[in-house]
DNA sequence: AGCACGCCGACT
DNA sequence: GTCGGCGTGCTC
């Protein structure tokens, strides 16, 4: 017998080994194999009687490490898709699939972790001195039960942990398998539903089967109670639910009221703060059925669940369920598919819906659910354009943007004001000969950080001084120009000289803790205006913001970036949710050098909702995505030349009927890290016409001479295409 | 991706 | 004379 393998290497092709006669393995088992003269962990894809390769070829597999698959028929099956959908080298596919334990041959079941719970006489809300110790405490009454990963994410020690164990107020609970299934399960504190919310879990509930549901609910509409309450009927029927979020969406808050909700259900996280062993864990609980809910980012979405019963996808328009690197998927997608291939429903959630996912809900091939009233406020903000031709601005802001924030400081309100550039000033310029701070390695400027005393490539990341003089002409008249946060920040400290500032963006906020510290610190009203860059706008709540100001809306307008409107628009209704949820309505302002933008002019006026499908339009006349599909072939190497010329030999060389070809063409960051980029754009306006030539053109590549010197890779379904 | 093989420059 | 640079080719 034969057995053939998957193994961890940059090719589009399988592998076949003997199998001696007294081993036993079975399909989705790992082995090791003699690959070259090296040793490998390999996958069994398949077992077969015959092998095209000829005899003297084939070695024998040298050691079998499972008993019994880790990945099942079904899953594999959904990694062959996963592989064959993304044109990603099968091995390297399952490879990304599998926690790390698992890739270097460990024994799937050696781990066991411990969560921590309170005690009986820790329930008793004993008081101690050390203050840590008390918010410890307050943590796993809140949460029930917390790891060691999930604790020290909250800035809880190690030592503080170990000092509550000393005094028994909390204990280890070894996480065996529960049989949750079998028991009656808690809900506790369930609140009543609005009109809209009940027809939106009646229609999600009565669906056994396949079926996308888009629930489009603004910010503070209840999405997370309908994703709650249909959660019910699932995990009462004994079956298992993934819960997808942003990455920046897995907070101890939403997790806490999941575990408050089923408070004896068994609910794990998947993150990439886990270590090895937690994610194993995590794993092998999906794969037993031990755990009823999973709340993950992006990779969770490769979770082996014993019986799934539902996907719901929250915010499924947020970026970060893109891979970006390696196997370029996109979780959303990928749950949609796991969804249909095992029949059962899939719920994405939303205010701010992609474009591409709009599209299905109106032609309806996705069921639409809308949540339009708010809980907090009854009335709407109010956005206010602010042109910005022939104002005098000061640090980028003008007299009447100033004027609304001083009004607003008057009331005792909070500010919002997002900048999506950090540091001082983007770049610095001589007056004299016009020389710019350039990056040696990238076809970018350097930013200038003033605080830092530095000039530093936000693409690459090198620092460098601050010349004196001009290293062109030697003049002394090199100025700062453009705005960042920290300039910000230094003027409207000077403006507002009483009024506590607090700036967030990825400077300030380096040291681990720092987000949580800064968050807490606007939340218990310390800081009046809050500085910051996209960071500040996603999954935050504020209590007593009243106004924010977005200073760079032109960046959205006009860009080469096709959904560059979309992300700001969705950007723009996101923040504005942020606004007004201390009971009055918020004012949004919007500087801009273009306020009778159609585009824009539709999205203050009518909303997301209607500017969106005026944007699916204009994406209809221009035949981009949804209305056609995409790929990109990207290509890099030190040697522009070498990149340029692999790249044109592809286009004549694969004809093909039905594809457009655009390229080469230089990437937005021509020269990144020393390195010259290209890139192939590849269009069709059928999925399998594209699927079918990037078939052929992987076939090409491989086999192309030049395909070793250049690093290139492919995208299907991209995010930025520039 | 690794790793070996192989063919040309500057060193003990 | 050899150590080692990285171009080329292969992995059941």
């Amino acid at each position: 017998m034969f057995a053939e393998v998957a193994i961890k290497v940059p090719l589009f092709r399988t592998f076949d080994y003997r199998i001696a006669d007294n081993c036993t393995v079975q399909v989705g088992c790992r082995v090791t194999v003699p690959f070259g003269n090296r040793k490998l962990v390999a996958i069994v894809m398949a077992i077969k009687s015959t092998s095209e390769v000829p005899a003297n070829k084939l070695k024998s597999l040298t050691e079998v490490l499972d008993d019994s698959p880790i990945l099942s028929t079904i899953h594999l099956k959904f990694l062959r898709f996963c592989a064959q959908y993304y044109a990603h080298p099968i091995g390297e596919t399952l490879f990304t699939a599998l926690p790390a334990a698992l890739r270097d041959g460990a024994h799937p079941d050696k781990t066991t972790i411990a969560n921590y719970v309170l005690s009986e006489a820790g329930k008793l809300q004993p008081k101690l001195r050390a203050k840590k110790q008390m918010a410890l405490l307050a943590q796993l009454g809140k949460s029930g039960e917390s790891s060691l990963t999930e604790l020290k994410a909250l800035g809880f020690s190690k030592q503080q942990i170990n000092a509550l164990l000393d005094k028994q107020l909390i204990t280890e609970q070894i996480k065996h398998d529960t049989q949750w299934q079998n028991q009656a399960i808690t809900i506790a504190n369930k609140p009543r539903l609005n009109e809209e919310q009940a027809t939106a879990c009646s229609a999600i509930n009565q669906q056994h089967n396949y079926r996308c549901f888009l629930l489009e609910g603004i910010t503070g509409s209840g999405k997370t109670e309908v994703y709650l309450q249909s959660l019910e009927r699932i995990v009462q029927s004994g079956k298992q639910a993934l819960i997808l979020v942003p990455e920046i969406g897995l907070t101890p808050q939403t997790v806490n009221r999941f575990r408050r909700r089923f408070a004896n259900l068994a609910i794990d996280l998947w993150h990439s703060n886990l270590t090895d062993n937690e994610r194993l864990h995590t794993w092998r609980r999906a794969e037993q059925g031990s755990c009823a809910l999973v709340i993950g980012t992006r990779s969770s979405v490769f979770l082996p669940f014993k019986s799934l019963g539902m996907i719901i996808v929250d915010e499924e328009h947020d970026g970060s369920f893109k891979q970006q690197e390696g196997l370029r998927y996109h979780a959303r997608d990928l749950a949609a598919y796991r969804c249909a291939s095992i029949n059962i429903p899939l719920i994405l959630g939303t205010a701010t819906p992609a474009l591409e996912t709009l599209n299905k809900a109106i032609t309806g091939k996705y069921q639409l659910l809308t949540l339009s009233q708010r809980a907090q406020t009854t009335t709407d903000n109010q956005f206010l354009l602010v042109d910005m031709k022939g104002q005098k601005e000061q640090a980028g802001l003008a007299p009447t943007t100033l004027q609304h924030i001083a009004a607003t400081l008057k009331r005792t309100k909070q500010v919002m004001v997002f900048l999506n550039r950090r540091g001082y000033a983007p770049t610095l310029l001589c007056h004299e000969c016009g020389w710019l701070s350039q990056c040696k390695h990238c076809s970018a400027s350097t930013t200038y950080h003033k605080a830092m005393g530095r000039l530093v490539c936000h693409h690459c990341s090198e620092q460098s001084f601050v010349p004196p003089q001009c290293p062109d002409c030697g003049s002394t008249q090199i100025m700062p120009t453009g705005i960042g946060t920290e300039q910000l920040e230094g003027f409207l400290t000077e403006c507002f000289a009483e009024t506590p500032i607090s700036r967030i963006d990825r400077d300030t906020t380096r040291r681990k803790g720092a987000l949580e510290d800064a968050l807490d610190e606007i939340n218990q009203g310390g800081a009046r205006i809050l500085i910051g860059t996209q960071m500040l706008a996603k999954g935050h709540h504020f209590a007593d913001v009243s106004l924010v100001v977005i200073l760079d809306v032109d960046s959205g307008l006009y860009s080469s970036d096709f959904r560059a409107t979309e992300h700001m628009a969705q950007l723009i209704t996101q923040v504005a949710g942020r606004a007004g949820r201390s009971g009055e309505a918020g004012k949004v302002l919007l500087q801009t050098h273009f306020p009778e933008h159609p585009l824009l002019q539709d999205l203050v006026n009518n909303g997301y909702q209607d500017f969106a499908r005026f944007a699916l339009k204009e994406r209809e006349e221009a035949l981009l995505p949804p209305y056609s599909h995409l790929a990109i072939l990207r290509a890099q190497a030190t040697n522009a030349k070498q990149v340029f010329d692999f790249l044109s030999d592809l286009v004549p060389a694969t004809p093909y009927c039905g594809i457009q070809l655009l390229g080469p063409i230089p990437a937005p960051m021509e020269r990144l890290a020393g390195k010259y980029r290209y890139q192939l754009h590849i269009q069709a306006s059928e999925r399998m016409i594209l699927h079918n030539y990037i078939r052929q053109l992987m076939q090409y590549v491989s086999e192309h001479k030049l395909a070793n010197r250049v690093r290139w890779s492919i995208d299907i379904d991209p995010m930025d295409t520039y």
